[in-house]
DNA sequence: CATGAATGAGGTTTCATTCAT
DNA sequence: TATGAATGAAACCTCATTCAT
């Protein structure tokens, strides 16, 4: 890497035949293994395709350069979570703050941990330059969600919706990148839920006036 | 070749004349430009010393390895905060939960804000493998801190003190984090401290008891 | 930066392909070219591979370190003259010791004559920290051999056998040595054979006590 | 060091006060510590002035650079060896090959082991390319003298005295580097003197002619 | 004279990427 | 398509040597 400037991030070509689907979905999986298993900086092409049981010129194949694989990978993994979000937002339009907060919390910590490794190895790579845009981005849709769906409640109006919904977000995905990062003992994992309900739900009905009638 | 001697993050030699000093300085601050610049993967040794206006073997001189240098910058702004918060944290004991909350808040946000370019630039130095240690047993304290505050709080008690402890910090540390790394528009910076006291003292106040009599 | 790996002197990889064994032979051929051209100090990982026609990137897929490089140059030495002794001393079992000595000393001399700039090369390689070991360890097998050999002298007794094989071996070495190293002007050469044998079998005679009846 | 050709090896200036005299010695004396302790690859001009209680600067006060010193420290010892033998050699004209014999290798064996550390750290230091011509130029003065003695022995002449002093230096000087090296028990070292002794005699003998009348 | 901070060439090693097979 | 050998730029770090103080 060091190269300044990737020109395209885009994975070089969609596989089309099924075998070639089966390579591709396994240097992914390699990628978040080797993530675990050595970190960033340990991660190289050859050990990506050594523990995808590829050579490192398919994986080249696939991935124009290193920084398009990550990009990937990552971008697969902020899709999920930022669709599970949405989805859940959507789904509780109309309803209460507290139905709402406990749909969303509920939404991303279940998206979270289902593939705990992947959630933990991959805000490693968020932080490389490259990826702050993707990331950023996908953050910008899930405050819209999030707002989108807060304007909907009712039992709440909010005056400053942009701020309520980004603080709402990141009360949410900052305890849990600081639990997932593993600074907490472990049994605090099983209250997050709970924990991060609670820490919403008081905000949010500070903030809130009641609903136009 | 040459054999190999046992790791220390510790820097190399403590600068005796004043030149040195100034030397050192000088790579301190040109560690945390560079980050900022160009991100830690771009940080090399050589681009330090060169922005600092200095050689590599002089880096070297009071630093043994690149990780040594990191880890000072890094502790140096760790203690810095740490230091802020547990101040104020003491400061209020036996006060109400909003003026904790306040005073905390307060001394964090501005902890971060006084050196704005140095608290960015190290979001990444805290994810390298090396540091994780140093950044948990930071936290760690700062939980104690928060922990020892509360227990003294004239209009709440609470009965799982490790876990309050634990959602407050990450309410005050996760929400800043986001902002601080650019993920948020910029006037929103202003309205901070106001939206985490209300994070907190929402959430706090919710999980408390009335205090005894 | 990065993790490191446990120390082995053992090569990297086996070439597999045909191409690749004789890239590894000609970093072998170079490295002793190097050593004999520049000296110990001298040869570096760079030189070698350029000599050899290839680039460092090469060299390090397979020896993972100079050392390494070093290392397999000095035991197939080793082994080859080693073997070239052993055999010889083997194959004069229950014979005189004038015979022993001459089979002994030609084996050795022919071993280390053959190629002549290998031997002189490696000189310098043997004194490195690193490979001490290895050649005090054949230094032993030899010896051995040796003492094993003159146990079934037909004409003489020793009773000190370890003591006299030592002497016996570095009697033979270290003339050698001296003169390979080019201590010694060209035309004595010739006569080192029948030198050592007298020096040897003068001594071997003064040690030997009268052989069984 | 990898200069190519040190334009000088010569001291930089003679000290002419006491305590530059001391801190001369120190530094002497620092090289050998250094090398025996970390050996030649590890020996820097600053680990043998700090060793030394010097500094750099005061180090190249005195020798104009490192390979200077090597060679300083190396001629001494070589001094030091070579006139012993000589001396002893000189003592013994005109008496029996068995007295000379005794004499030459009690002086040899003695003036290396009185100074063990010594004479084992320079092993290393005469590979070095620089240093081989001043080696060479010692074996040689020391044949010459082996040479000047044989020709007045009481009880043999030879033939070829060029090559038998080369062989009988050579069996002296062989075994003892062998054994100093430690590459042998370390209780075959008291019996080296009486081996040696019987090595050269042996050798001697076989290659005399009864002496002219 | 002595000091030790500073220099920077040069050595070792890694790894993204290419390309002949 | 797949392979993996080869490349070489670039990173880290050392150390002989100089020179201002």
């Amino acid at each position: 890497m060091g190269t300044p400037s990737p020109i395209t991030l885009e994975p070089r070509k969609l596989p089309r035949q099924a075998r070639s689907q089966a390579t591709v979905d396994a240097i992914f999986e390699a990628t978040i293994q080797v993530l675990l298993a050595e970190g960033l900086q340990r991660l190289t092409t050859i050990r990506v395709a050594e523990r995808a049981g590829a050579s490192v010129g398919t994986l080249y194949q696939y991935y124009p350069h290193k920084q398009a694989l990550l990009y990937a990978v990552l971008q697969r993994h902020l899709k999920r979570v930022g669709e599970a979000v949405q989805t859940a937002a959507q789904s509780v339009h109309h309803t209460s703050l507290a139905t709402m907060v406990s749909a969303v919390v509920e939404a991303f910590v279940s998206a979270k941990t289902e593939r705990l490794d992947e959630a933990r190895a991959l805000y490693f790579v968020g932080e490389a330059l490259d990826s702050r845009e993707l990331v950023r981005a996908e953050e910008k849709r899930g405050r819209a969600a999030l707002a989108a769906m807060l304007a909907t409640a009712t039992d709440a109006r909010f005056d400053d919706l942009p701020t309520v919904s980004f603080i709402f977000a990141a009360a949410i995905v900052g305890p849990t990148r600081t639990m997932l990062e593993g600074h907490a003992p472990k049994k605090m994992m099983h209250g997050l839920r709970g924990q991060l309900e609670s820490l919403c739900l008081g905000y949010l009905k500070r903030e809130a006036r009641s609903p136009r009638r």
